[in-house]
DNA sequence: CGAGAGGTGATTTTT
DNA sequence: TCACCTCTCG
């Protein structure tokens, strides 16, 4: 790790022009990327507060900024902007809030919200509820898709023929109407925003792209067109920029990635350098011999080859169970034998799987094994109703103007105000033109709602006012914002609702890391500017501070998670399950034809592997609790069969250990648990 | 308005 | 299979 090699010094060194790293898996990209900086500071001269690094997730950034501060004295890498798009966005808007149809105090409306919105905008537009419910996760990716093809409300039209999808683009107008209305951005605003404002207003453009001096990005095949063209806007002068990916790797192309930025880069920029870095540091060459095999049915922009100088490895394993309780079971002895046998440490082991309800079966296994096991993926914290509905409340608060978060708390706790009042409330704001908080305490409304009703809309807002005032004078705030919780009765709610007693711990627990991460970015802010509360509230709707958090507790435990949720990291040992047809590929990419990013998921998965690999495939499997039988997956055809070892492919005669073993090492390992248990 | 009964549908999800 | 959502009744 200390020393590069010829490539990727090659990639660190060059600085006087665009340049595209395509960086197989495992290359050590982000070395290159850390050294980079670095080398611009130290080297170049460049002041660090001129360097702009942009990766997608909060992880990501995170550890780049570490490794970079390891590299660096601490007083050189002072005002380096290290940060995910979205946050980088955020930044943006902040300081040309001038420049935007927002004020200051906007709020950020999650994927949740904005899905709430638009359900709400679609009975508002006299469509029933049935009908709304099924279109709304359509409509909601209709509008994502044009954002993010910068295509704004009133030209979405233009590009439909389809009477059915020009309903999405009367929405898509009212969806912003309404956006803007509250004051509030959606998560893609982030991105579209600052583009859109670098594209219109010269000045802006100038003044940004002249304090970036040096662009650097990360898993760029996962840029969409807005954050390409973004990307394109901060550099046009004289482009100077590192962007680093590759296109093997790209995996949300549903999500609205283009994995064609990369073609385009050398359209758009015809001085583009490439360096590749085709030298892997992770895997034995059995293992990336069965990616590139795998890897090369798929159509190529630039060819790559992997390669490694770590000797070949174990055989790569298929296992074929009986069914999907037996390949749980199997995976989970697998795992606990094989630990055992080489004295590993529970972390070094990863399970895959396409579909996140493929682990259940798994974890009832590993429990029963009192195998400790971390399942990543899942609702992400700020996801979480209880830390959602506090949120609210915090948004409330920040921006009057907020419907959307007056919304969801107005009645939680219960304040007896059912969706009848609520309509009426709503009527009665949109004639007055006020929002829902301000309607709430306006003396006209006793006119329109029983006395009950009114009344306690009137205290529910006397109630945000009072804390309000104190807030924003608070040097404090945190106990302020616990205090206004419990006087809300929302601990008692909680309390009262959990099924279990662990549920009710996990969701105080939750809370109480809510007040602490505030008060931890207060704590940790940089400028004054960062401190005040609305700033920390709005940058908290970004972080994941639980899954921080997890990071730092959860350490020696075997990893569970999706193949999408692996991609970056790296394991010694390496299960991907159910390797079948249906699954992996997933049967709407079939049905879709799109085989090509499924090809890439189980590219991803083999490349997470240091050491062992082993896939596993059920001939029957439950689906909507039917039996049905499977058939393997296309992808098992295209490893190569001299490094596979499976019954039936090849035999081998070592390959199978007698069944007696396994148990046997099992018996002792429960003797041992329980013996240990007993002390 | 809110609690319970039935019905439905089920990828992946960086922010 | 199960979780989530809607509808109905008190």
């Amino acid at each position: 790790m200390s020393q590069l090699n010829p490539r990727q010094q090659e990639a660190m060194q060059y600085v006087s022009g665009p340049l595209l790293v395509l960086a197989g898996a495992g290359s050590g990209k982000t070395s290159v990327i850390t050294r980079k900086i670095a080398y611009l500071i130290e080297e170049c001269q460049m002041p660090a507060e001129r360097i702009t690094a942009v990766t997608f997730t909060n992880k990501a950034a995170r550890e780049m900024k570490a490794r970079v501060q390891k590299l660096l004295p601490s007083d050189k890498t002072k005002g380096l902007t290290v940060s995910t798009f979205h946050q980088f966005g955020l930044q943006f808007l902040r300081y040309e809030l001038l420049h935007t149809p927002l004020k200051g105090n906007f709020s950020i409306m999650d994927a949740e919200d904005s899905k709430r919105l638009l359900m709400d905008l679609m009975v508002r537009d006299n469509m029933s509820g049935a009908e709304s419910r099924e279109l709304v996760g359509k409509a909601i990716k209709m509008i994502s898709d044009w954002k993010n093809d910068l295509i704004p409300p009133e030209k979405a039209a233009d590009t439909l023929t389809d009477p059915e999808d020009m309903l999405f683009a009367t929405l898509y107008q009212l969806y912003e109407r309404n956006l803007r209305a509250y004051n509030a951005v959606d998560f893609d605003d982030l991105i579209v925003m600052p583009t859109r404002l670098l594209q219109e207003n010269s000045q802006v453009r100038d003044k940004w792209q002249n304090r970036i001096r040096y662009l650097l990005v990360d898993e760029y095949q996962d840029t969409n067109t807005a954050q390409y063209e973004l990307i394109k806007l901060l550099v046009d002068v004289q482009p100077r920029f590192t962007v680093v990916g590759d296109d093997d790797q790209s995996i949300y192309a549903w999500r609205g990635a283009k994995p064609e930025n990369m073609a385009l880069l050398q359209e758009d920029f015809p001085k583009l350098k490439v360096v590749k870095l085709e030298q892997n540091y992770r895997s034995t060459s059995r293992i990336l011999h069965a990616a590139n095999s795998v890897i090369t049915n798929n159509e190529h922009l630039f060819e790559k080859k992997l390669w490694s100088d770590k000797g070949h490895g174990e055989l790569i394993r298929i296992i074929n169970c009986r069914n999907d309780d037996d390949e749980a079971e199997r995976v989970a002895k697998e795992i606990i034998t094989h630990k055992l046998r080489n004295a590993n440490e529970w972390q070094d082991y990863a399970v895959l799987y396409r579909s996140n309800f493929q682990a259940r079966m798994l974890e009832a296994q590993l429990r029963q094994l009192q195998i400790p096991y971390k399942l990543s993926g899942g609702t992400s914290f700020f996801a979480r109703s209880e830390i959602k509905d506090i949120m609210s409340y915090l948004r409330l608060i920040l921006n009057p103007e907020d419907d959307s978060a007056f919304l969801r708390i107005i009645n939680t706790p219960k304040r007896g105000l059912g969706p009848a009042s609520l309509e009426k409330l709503g009527l009665f704001a949109q004639e007055h033109q006020v929002s829902l908080l301000m309607a709430s305490s306006h003396s006209g409304l006793t006119h329109v709602l029983p006395k009950k009703a009114s009344g306690e809309l009137k205290e529910f807002a006397d109630f945000i006012e009072r804390y309000t005032q104190e807030l924003y004078q608070h040097p404090d705030p945190v106990p302020l914002v616990k205090q206004m919780i419990d006087e809300t009765g929302y601990i008692d709610l909680v309390r009262s609702e959990a099924k279990t007693p662990q549920q009710e711990k996990i969701r105080i627990d939750n809370i109480e890391t809510l007040y602490a991460s505030i008060q931890n970015l207060i704590n940790r802010a940089d400028d004054d500017d960062d401190r005040t509360i609305d700033a920390v509230i709005r940058k908290l709707v970004l972080l994941d501070m639980l899954e921080q958090q997890q990071e730092e507790e959860n350490t020696n435990k075997v990893n569970l998670m999706t193949l999408h949720a692996a991609k970056g990291l790296e394991f010694d040992y390496v299960y991907i399950m159910g390797l079948e047809e249906e699954l992996l590929p997933h049967k709407n990419s079939i049905i879709a034809e799109s085989i090509e990013e499924e090809r890439r998921l189980m590219y991803v998965g083999i490349t997470r592997a240091r050491k062992e690999l082993t896939m596993t495939m059920a001939a029957q499997r439950r689906a909507g609790g039917q039996m049905k039988t499977t058939t393997p997956s296309r992808f098992i055809d295209e490893l190569p069969t001299e490094h596979i070892d499976a019954p039936g492919m090849k035999k081998s005669a070592a390959a199978h250990q007698p069944k007696k073993t396994a148990e046997d090492y099992l018996a002792n390992i429960q003797a041992l648990l329980k013996s240990k248990a007993a002390k």
